[in-house]
This record gives structure tokens, C-alpha cells and sequence, in this order.
DNA sequence: CGCATGCTGTCGACTGATTGACGGCATGCG
DNA sequence: CGCATGCCGTCAATCAGTCGACAGCATGCG
């Protein structure tokens, strides 16, 4: 995921993301970087300085302090502008010079991560949004994060990691707590309402509830 | 010194370099750089792909097998030639599409040579404002220093050179302490603790607290 | 050597969050 | 309607993390 400065890039800059095939989303303050994160971070960022520079250089310095850095940026420059790089050199990882031919800026950015991509890519598991970082313990949905607690966490990573299954409240005890079942099979109840209250309303029905069985989590396939 | 294929380069490139201070010398082929070869090596090299896009790479692959490689490779290739970096992203370390703005090149050049310069003192890591020099064993947030002792500084590290990633007590101390685990896992609580009280209050939260899994450094879920 | 200082690991108490349980209510189904 | 099943509000027990304090040990210094 690429954050773009500013929040409404132009639209050859849109286009050329889009026809390129990353997906990316349009930022306007840093602290919103924080909060917008994806799970496995921001791959990197394009900062447009041409028409507001100094807009543009704080946002690459913000971006050089998050908490989890940016891991490559790509500012845009007028040619005018090139002067401006020369005490910035820390601020960037690449430049190019705008207006620009949307073969360079893929190039670019191909480029840039050239040397990312052959990096490990940690263990995500990921359904319909919903995204869980095992390395982590981290889960987003659609890029927001979600703050669950250990068994919350761990009934939604059975969950994930067995879409479209239904399992009886029996067999969630025992894969999930570990427990023989002993009597308490509305414990269960209580996290999976739990678990909905944190997904929202418009997203609770994730979790199914299939009456005299149990519950199953995403997929009813054929449902129209 | 730059060392610039083929050995007769075009005018405006030859004065771009000249005007911009750079010392350089055109060569025909890899092995002559073997012979010609500076005291201190070759700074870089500028590869003209325009007219001779096959002789071009070739040098660049041969470049790259030198004895003593060539720390950095521009490459000028012209617009139709965008599509042909895609399968060579190992041979160069930046491009330049031709005709170029003089002062583009002059840019790239000084960019690619400041990544050069600061990535050998790979022995400082840093994170967020937080900086650790290896060699010299000390700490600094935002340029103030961090007194700490050798296990925090150990632990630190640790966390630094791993952001992001969640660390069970058992896992931090086999890795950090080398102990095999024996009861002892509060010790990791109270020097994270210490850790955190060092860190300042308002960047305490870097390393955060997952419950009941252990710790993680960077990242934080911040929603505000 | 004797002492002071600082680092390291351990312990017990405190605190707040998590968790599982219960009873009442709503809803679906025959 | 009557029953079964699931949902919700609430609560107490438990647990994990944090904190303050302290003892053992190494190091540095007079």
C-alpha cells in the first residue's frame, strides 16, 4: 500500500497508480499515517512538492519519524525545483521530474522496491478485508486497525484461517481454548458477540450464526 | 572518479560532468577498467544506453563483476528504452531518461553518491528518531544522547533491528540474554520498564505491551 | 584492601483489563 | 402458542503487567 501527499493527487499521478497496479490511498497529514496503517505497514509513499514544497518536504520529513517509517519515498519536483533537493537528501529515496512520462514513474517505483520485494514477506493472513498479521498480533480491517484481546484474536484467527467451515461451539472450545468441552459453551457466545461489536455493525455479519450448529465466519457462497 | 561508456561520451554529458565538478575518465571496455582503476576505486559510472542499448547493459553486467565493482551505476536509456530496466534492475542504481536536464543528471549523480556515502556506516541503526551506533555502543533520540546500560542498549537492539514484530518474554531472553528459559521471564518486564523510563515519557509507547504474548517495538496501532 | 557505586535479576503487592458465568429477554421454529 | 436457541447486560474471579524495593555482584576508586 502507497500513501500519496497530497490526500487528491492529480489525475495522471491517479491513473498512472492505478494502471500500474498498486494500490495506494491518499494521505494529508502524517498522524493520519499512523493511524491508517495497514498491517504490514506502508510499503512506501509519493509526496508531490510541485505545487506546495514546503507542504511536501515537512511531509517527508514526518514520514522519516513515524513510529514504523516509510520504507521508500518518491518525491515529484519541477524542474525548477531540482535546486531544492540538494540539503534533502535524507528526505527521499528517489526523485522525478513532473511533469512526467507514466512509463518513468512505474519504472520508478519498480525500481525503488526493487530491492523490498526479495525481502520475507511476513506471515499475513487475509480474508475479505479483514487482515491479520501472525508476526504482530496485529489485525486491521479495510486499513483500520482493530483492537482485540488475546482470545479475541485467536478465535478470530481460526476463524480467518477456516472460512466458510462451521463449527460447533464444542469443537471451538477445544481448537481454540483447548479445553474439553465442560459445560460453559456459552462462553462462546460471548466472544464471537464480542468479537462482532468490534467488527461494526456493518461488518458483524461476518460471523454467522447457524442456528442448532454453531458458527461459521464469512462465505455463504451462494447467498446472492 | 567516474568512469563513463562509451569512452566518448556526448558533449552535453561531458560538460554536465565537468561543470558539476566531477572527475572522470571514458572507457571502452570493462577490462580497461581493471587497468585504469583509481587508487580508491571507482566512485560510480554513467552507462550511455541510448545508441548502443546491447553494448550498454553489457558493460553494466561486466561492471557489476569487476574485481573491485563500481559502487554506483547511472544508466541513460531514452524513452522507448523505459521497458527494457524492468528485466535489469540488478545492473544499475539509478536512471536517466535522455535528453536530460543538466541539472537532473547533476542531482542524481550527488543523490546516488549520498546513499553511498551514508550506507557503509551500516553499524548505526536507526528507528524513528532513535539512532544506535554499533560501534560506539551509544544511543541518541533526536540527536540527545540516551544513557543506558548494556542490557538495555542489548535489548534496544534488539527491538530495533526487528520493528514491528512481537516477542514472547522466552523468545526476548533466549535471543537477547541466551538463556535458556528458567522462571526468570519478569526480568525482561523490568528492563523493558527501565527501558521505557529512558525513553521519556512521550516515547515510552514505542515499545508496546501485547497481552499475554510479549512485547513489540514500533508500530504502533495509535488510533486515535 | 575496603568502600562506594551502579548494574542486574528477583520478589511481592497493586491495579486494571480480561474472561467466563448467570439470568433475563428476544427471536425463530414447529 | 410453547419451546428451544441465541443474544444481551452485568458481575465477580482471575490474570497479566507494572511498580517499588532489595540483594548479589562486578567494577572503580581512594
Amino acid at each position: 500500500m502507497l500513501a500519496i501527499y497530497p490526500d487528491s493527487p492529480s489525475v495522471d499521478l491517479a491513473r498512472t497508480l492505478d494502471l500500474s497496479g498498486y494500490s495506494w490511498k491518499g494521505v494529508a497529514t502524517a498522524e493520519l499515517m499512523n493511524r491508517l496503517q495497514p498491517v504490514d505497514g506502508w510499503m512506501g509513499a509519493v509526496v508531490c512538492c510541485e505545487d506546495d514544497p514546503e507542504g511536501g518536504w515537512a511531509m517527508c520529513r514526518a514520514l522519516r519519524k513515524l513510529d514504523r517509517p516509510v520504507r521508500r519515498i518518491l518525491v515529484l519536483v519541477t524542474g525548477a525545483q531540482i535546486g531544492d533537493l540538494e540539503i534533502r537528501e535524507n528526505l527521499f529515496d528517489d526523485f522525478l521530474l513532473s511533469p512526467f512520462h507514466p512509463r518513468e514513474l512505474e519504472a520508478r517505483l519498480r525500481h525503488m522496491f526493487y530491492n523490498e520485494l526479495t525481502a520475507p514477506s511476513s506471515s499475513v493472513v487475509e480474508h475479505a478485508g479483514l487482515r491479520l498479521n501472525l508476526e504482530t498480533y496485529q489485525a486491521t480491517f479495510g486499513g483500520s486497525p482493530l483492537d482485540l484481546t488475546y482470545m479475541e484474536y485467536e478465535l478470530l484467527k481460526y476463524f480467518v484461517q477456516n472460512p466458510g467451515r462451521v463449527f460447533s461451539r464444542e469443537i471451538l472450545l477445544s481448537e481454540v481454548w483447548g479445553y474439553e468441552y465442560f459445560g460453559g459453551a456459552r462462553t462462546v457466545d460471548v466472544h464471537v458477540r464480542r468479537l462482532r461489536a468490534k467488527l461494526g455493525e456493518e461488518h458483524a455479519h461476518l460471523i454467522e450464526t447457524v442456528r442448532s450448529v454453531g458458527y461459521r465466519f464469512g462465505a455463504s457462497k451462494w447467498s446472492g
